[in-house]
DNA sequence: AGGATGATATCC
DNA sequence: GATATCATCCTC
């Protein structure tokens, strides 16, 4: 997808990213998954989005240019990877939270996690322009709007207000989403 | 319901 | 330098 892709409102980001496909060129293999879940954070203003710390080493990425991936470990344990979205100096994202295998992955792809695990991405990926040739994302098969199922985002409880906004969005009926 | 497991921000 | 807190996942 071109930089002007990403560089929109994030909730519409969100939305055009349903659909789309993943794709990593590993030193060993092509591994491709289609997205089917995923959350917007919508910058400096969204409590629950990094970036509302303002701009430390961490959130740096977040707030750099759009169509650059934003890779952190959480709980020690887990990657997760977004996609960011808006004019450098935003500091919005987009989570991707679920894929469904385009072809075989090592692993299951329902939830950030996992489908950081199953892609082969990690911490040495934050940062990486989408526009490369490694890790980038490309058209999928259409998606109706009426397919979209919009929601809470998830573990944001801490948030408030902001935790009850409709910015998690998946596909409806797909079977790899996280928690339909 | 609870534990794993390490980076990060935020205090001293 | 210590500590509280995680945009999670697995097992009980």
């Amino acid at each position: 997808m071109p930089r002007e892709f990403y560089s929109r409102d994030t909730a519409t980001v969100a939305r055009a990213l349903l659909g789309c496909e993943l794709v990593h060129q590993t030193d060993d293999d092509l591994r491709v998954g289609r997205i089917v879940e995923v959350e917007a954070y919508l910058g400096a203003h969204d409590l629950a989005a990094h970036s509302s710390k303002g701009l430390t080493p961490r959130t740096a990425t977040m707030f750099g240019p759009p169509g650059h991936a934003y890779v952190y470990l959480i709980y020690g344990l887990h990657h997760c990877m977004n996609v960011v979205t808006e004019p450098e100096g935003h500091g919005a994202a987009v989570l991707i939270r679920a894929l469904a295998p385009v072809g075989p992955l090592p692993g299951r792809t329902a939830g950030p996690g996992l489908l950081c695990k199953a892609m082969g991405i990690d911490r040495r990926h934050n940062g990486l322009d989408l526009l490369g040739e490694t890790l980038y994302l490309r058209a999928g098969p259409a998606v109706r709007p009426s397919q979209v199922v919009s929601r809470p985002r998830i573990g944001v409880d801490y948030a408030g207000a902001w935790a009850r906004r409709l910015l998690r969005f998946y596909l409806k009926g797909e079977p790899d989403v996280s928690r339909p």
